[in-house]
DNA sequence: GACTGGCACTCGTTACAGTCGAGTGCCAGG
DNA sequence: CCTGGCACTCGACTGTAACGAGTGCCAGTC
């Protein structure tokens, strides 16, 4: 049960050099490219035990071995350490994030960075709603009998919604009700909502009512249930690299995964803080993803997390680069949007 | 050089069959399967003709035929007739627009109903927005040097960006600013609008002058010749039916392309009126996508185009299918989008 | 003159046998 | 507990042969 250390040395180095070559590696080639102060024959006896726990395992007899999920797990858990990142990649951050001009801006920048940096998919989410406050609601009538809704977020974000109403209303009601629920909402967390919604229907006159009715059920509906998350895509192309090695041949189960918002969301989506989640191969939810891992954190300003952001990529990954990578762009783009 | 009936006929067929089975195809198959009236060795001289004009090819010697870009082109011309939809497909296509709730709705609905039908990536422009004329313009004072300009289209597009004012601005003077631009440009067309801002600032009070000036650059820069126009994507995945064989083995290049906005504008945003494009393989001015074959239209109300919409496949694709089913995918979109 | 049946030929595909070598497991000895 | 040595395994690669789909061409027929 136990390994010992020269164990987990092997178990590295077996990691290392699968990630570097893409293939199976063997006894010999390690104690050639690694200073491991033993013989191949040792380290043959180290592999047999590293396979039998579960940590390698040969793709065919007489093949070198392969680092399983496991294995990779109890790499990125106990035998790695976050690689600093080059100047060069910090410069690059930097570059690449300055000069954003609005909230789409910056979510496109960063995917782009994060898939150029990494070499992977990147997958970038918007800044939650829930999470977020109400700025303003605008209304803008369309016609007698239907309005856009349009609530800005103070993360930026800006939705909008057409509104039906039952019965048309004069301009002079638009504005109150814009001055109704403004005076209501502004400021209120996405999520607190609901109760001050429904006030607002109760307190507001009656030749008001039958408006605000449908208006606050938009707004329920459309704001805070629906699919108020959003997210931000790039590096698809990078898939492809590594031949069709990754990914056990196909890449159609991935890209039918990535084109999922509800599956992404969930990926990258349900972080609460803004700590960093590896996921490895089987250890991931979805079945489409069984052969990829995932690279995850939360971004936002301290410690809270408005957003996820993550890569996606083959189980055979440089995780210690990664990781370094995600985080610090995910503190990059917290810290711009914090100035927000 | 004249290509009698039956020479086109067997062209017609080639194509066909290629197009179902994805093999070259040989004269004796062809014979069995399309009642043409002549011997198989009738055919191969038929077929040795077609090739020395260069409409097929042999993948090798002692292998069937196979369409070239320019055999497909002639299919397509002049051999083929729109296929028209099945009921179910027409279901579908009313069943899946109807209950799009705003516009992101609508096009993310059009885009992966598009993907769904025609089996393969499909690609939707936003209505243009210098097609589009403003309908509200909004200014939401995020600090006493910050504004948010939203700007509100009549097809239902939101545009925001934020502002960065020369020197802190009373609310006031917002309300001001929010009046003079709404009065001055509501009801214009986009493209129309530089020489409107120009008039704005000269014609401005004084002490709004600067503010107005910044509105007015960030006006001209954002909504009218930066990024404005946007794009949906549905369907990578489909790219990987057909095995390799499609796009001569890599997918990359495709999937680059597909990531470049600004090269998807090119392909389906330049269309003027709702006229049906086809470009096949070679065509194609994307060298990333010369193995691959993109049909594409123009959506709108009537005949003037508010966008373009279209789908990208392996050249060897059936044509006429994919045809009918994004004319009226485009088709339905316009009249949607007309009630609007 | 156009079509057809027949036939020789081409060449990719498949199957099979044989070789090679990386890599292993095991064991006896230090 | 480590090491050198050795027999063994098995995939990768190579060469050869048989197969067959498909062609091009030609002489014969309507």
């Amino acid at each position: 049960m136990g390994l010992d250390d020269r164990k987990l040395a092997v178990l590295r180095a077996i990691v290392e050099d699968y990630v570097a070559t893409q293939e199976p590696v063997g006894s010999k080639s390690l104690v050639e490219r690694h200073q491991l102060g033993v013989s191949s024959a040792t380290v043959r006896n180290d592999m047999a035990v590293l396979e039998e726990e579960g940590y390698i395992r040969q793709p065919h007899t007489s093949a070198g071995r392969v680092p399983t999920d496991r294995g990779y797990r109890l790499f990125v858990d106990r035998l790695s350490r976050v690689k600093p990142l080059s100047p060069a990649e910090r410069r690059a951050i930097e570059r690449f994030l300055v000069g954003a001009v609005d909230l789409d801006d910056v979510v496109h920048r960063t995917v782009r960075l994060l898939a150029q940096l990494t070499r992977q998919v990147a997958v970038v989410q918007y800044p939650s709603l829930a999470r977020s406050s109400v700025r303003h609601l605008e209304l803008v009538p369309i016609s007698t009998t239907r309005l856009m809704l349009v609530m800005i977020a103070d993360t930026g974000r800006v939705e909008q919604r057409l509104v039906e109403l039952p019965a048309p209303v004069p301009a002079a009601d638009v504005t109150d009700l814009r001055r109704l629920v403004n005076e209501k909402l502004v400021g209120s967390r996405l999520s607190e909502t609901p109760p001050l919604v429904q006030a607002l229907v109760e307190e507001s006159a009656a030749h008001l009512r039958p408006a605000m009715t449908t208006l606050s059920t938009v707004l329920l509906e459309t704001l805070v249930e629906r699919h108020e998350e959003r997210i931000a895509l790039a590096g698809t192309a990078n898939l492809t690299r590594g031949g069709l090695l990754d990914f056990q041949g196909s890449l159609r189960p991935i890209l039918e995964a990535l084109e999922e918002e509800v599956v992404m969301l969930k990926l990258i989506g349900e972080v609460e803080s803004t700590t960093t989640r590896v996921l490895i191969g089987d250890e991931n939810e979805i079945d489409n993803l069984r052969a990829a891992s995932v690279v995850s954190t939360g971004y936002g300003p301290g410690a809270t997390a408005l957003g996820g952001l993550g890569v996606l990529g083959p189980t055979r990954m440089d995780y210690p680069g990664t990781i370094a990578t995600v985080r610090a762009v995910a503190r990059y783009v917290g810290e711009l949007l914090a100035q927000n």
